[in-house]
DNA sequence: GCTTGACTCTGACGTAGCGGGAGACTCGAA
DNA sequence: TTCGAGTCTCCCGCTACGTCAGAGTCAAGC
C-alpha cells in the first residue's frame, strides 16, 4: 500500500509542494518510485513525515530535524529541552511587547507621544545607557523632541519601568484576589479598583470616578480591552468592571 | 549635523547593511548624499528611523512600518490593537507548545513513545477527527504503531487533554496560594503538593515520597525545570520544593 | 481506442530581511 | 603621501516553501 504526493499532502495537510521540497533536500524521500517516475509513499515514510511535521510545530529547522531522526545517538529529549528553553524565552519577550503595546496604546488614547527613548525602552538589544547619553546630545534640538519631551516630561527611563512594574504587580494582587473566591464587591476587591483608578490617575491622566466607570464599561463593550484582560485571566474583565462599579458608588 | 551610515548603525543597534537595505526598498533613504556618494542621515532620518525599529520590534513586516509611517491618515493605534491579538494570539500558542514539550519530556524520562495522534493533539491545523480514523485504518498494522498503543495503552485523546487541564488547573491553584501568601510549609501548601505528587502518579510512573522530593530537589538544581517554573511565577522553584518536602517529611 | 480532466513530474524564479563578500573609491590621521 | 578604516554598488546566499510553466501520466467515460 503506497500513496501518491497528494494523497500524501492531503492525509498530512501539507502542501505537495512541501513533500517536493522534503525531497528535494533529502528530509523525506519516499521509498519507492513508479515506473513512470510518480512519488510513492509508503507507511514508514508516513511516520517520518509525522515525526518531521511534530518538530516542525516546535519551531525546530528542517536541518535539526533531519539530525534528529537520523541520528541514532542524538537524544531527543536534550533538543526538547532546548526548544523549551527557547521558546519560554520567546514567551517572555512577547509578554514584555505586549505590556509595550499597551503601554504605547494608552498613551495614544490619551494623547501622549512617546519619546525615542520610551519607545526604546522595551528592547534591550543595544546598551541603553551610553546610547541616551548620545540621543540627548544629537536629538535635543529638534522641535518633535522638545515637544514630546515636554508632555511627557514626568517620564523618565526609571518612571517608565516603575509603571510597569506597578501595572504587574497590580495585575498579580487582582488575579490572586479573584483566584481566592473573593466577590467583586467585597472590600479587598473595591480597594483594587480604587488602586486602579489612581495607577491611571498617576501615570496617564486625571481619572475620576465617572471617567473611571466609564473606562469599565468600555473594558466590557470593545473586545480589543476585553482581550487584553482576558488574556490576563478568563473573567477577569467582567470582574474587574464589577469592582470598578462598586467602587465607584461606595466612594463617589 | 548629518551621520554616515556607520555611525547611525552604531546609534540604532543595527548594520550597516540593514540601513542599505532600507535605503534599497525606500524604507529609509537618507535626505542628503555627499558630493562623492555616502549616506547623509540628519536628525529626521534617525527619527524615521527609530520608529522603523519600534514598530520592527512589535513584529510589523517592512511594508506595514513603511504603510504606516507614510499614510498620515493612518491610525496607529489601529495598528497597535492589531498587534496586540496577533501578539496575544502567538504567545497562547507557543504556550500550548511548551505545554506540549513538557509532556513530551516526561513521556520520553519514563520511556513513553508518543503515538502520531498523541504528537498531533497539540496542533489543530488539520481536522483531527476524520483524520484519525485513517491513521488508525492505515497505520494501525505497522509494529511501531502496536508498540507504541501498547505503552502508551492508558492514553486517548482525552486523557491527553485531562492531563493538560489537569496541570494547568494545579498551577492555577498552586500560584494563587503562593500570592496569597500563605507559607510553603502550610497545610494548604502541602495539600497541593500532595496533589502535584499523584498527579505524576496517575499520569506517568509511580511517585513515592522518595521520588518526590527527589524531584522537587532537582526542580531546583537543573536549571531547566527552575526556568520552566521561574517562568510561570517567580519563585515558584523554590515553594513548590519546599512544599513537597514538608508534605514528604508529614506523610511519609 | 480516444478524449478529457485531474494529477504528477522537473526545473526555475520569487518571497522577507537581511548577511556577507568582491572590487573599487574615499576619508582622516600620521 | 600613505595607510587603514570606512563606504559605495552589485550580487549571491539563506529558510521553507509558493507559484507558475511546460510536459508527461492516470483513470474514467464515450
Amino acid at each position: 500500500m503506497a500513496y501518491t504526493v497528494g494523497k500524501v499532502a492531503e492525509l498530512a495537510g501539507v502542501t505537495v509542494r512541501t513533500l517536493h521540497h522534503y525531497d528535494e533536500i533529502g528530509l523525506l524521500s519516499p521509498s519507492e518510485r513508479s515506473s513512470t517516475g510518480y512519488r510513492r509513499y509508503v507507511d514508514a515514510d508516513l511516520e517520518r513525515l509525522q515525526q518531521i511535521l511534530y518538530y516542525r510545530e516546535l519551531q525546530f529547522s528542517l536541518e535539526e530535524i533531519a539530525a534528529i531522526l537520523d541520528d541514532p545517538q542524538s537524544d531527543a529529549t536534550a533538543h526538547l529541552r532546548r526548544q523549551h528553553e527557547l521558546l519560554t524565552g520567546r514567551i517572555k519577550r512577547l509578554q514584555e511587547m505586549v505590556t509595550a503595546i499597551e503601554f504605547a496604546m494608552e498613551a495614544s488614547k490619551v494623547g501622549v507621544n512617546l519619546t525615542p527613548e520610551e519607545r526604546f525602552e522595551v528592547f534591550g538589544d543595544f546598551n541603553p545607557d551610553d546610547y541616551t547619553e548620545e540621543v540627548e546630545q544629537r536629538w535635543g534640538g529638534t522641535d518633535a523632541y522638545r515637544e514630546s519631551t515636554r508632555r511627557t516630561a514626568r517620564y523618565t527611563k526609571d518612571d517608565w519601568l516603575r509603571n510597569k512594574q506597578e501595572n504587574e504587580d497590580w495585575g498579580r494582587r487582582f488575579t490572586a484576589l479573584m483566584d481566592s473566591g473573593t466577590p467583586a464587591e467585597s472590600p479587598e476587591a473595591m480597594d483594587l479598583a480604587e488602586e486602579h483608578r489612581q495607577l491611571i490617575s498617576r501615570w496617564f491622566y486625571e481619572c475620576n470616578y465617572e471617567i473611571h466607570t466609564g473606562l469599565a464599561d468600555m473594558y466590557l463593550a470593545d473586545e480589543r480591552f476585553m482581550a487584553t484582560y482576558e488574556a490576563i485571566k478568563p473573567g477577569m474583565t467582567q470582574y474587574l468592571h464589577d469592582a470598578i462599579h462598586a467602587n465607584a458608588v461606595a466612594r463617589a
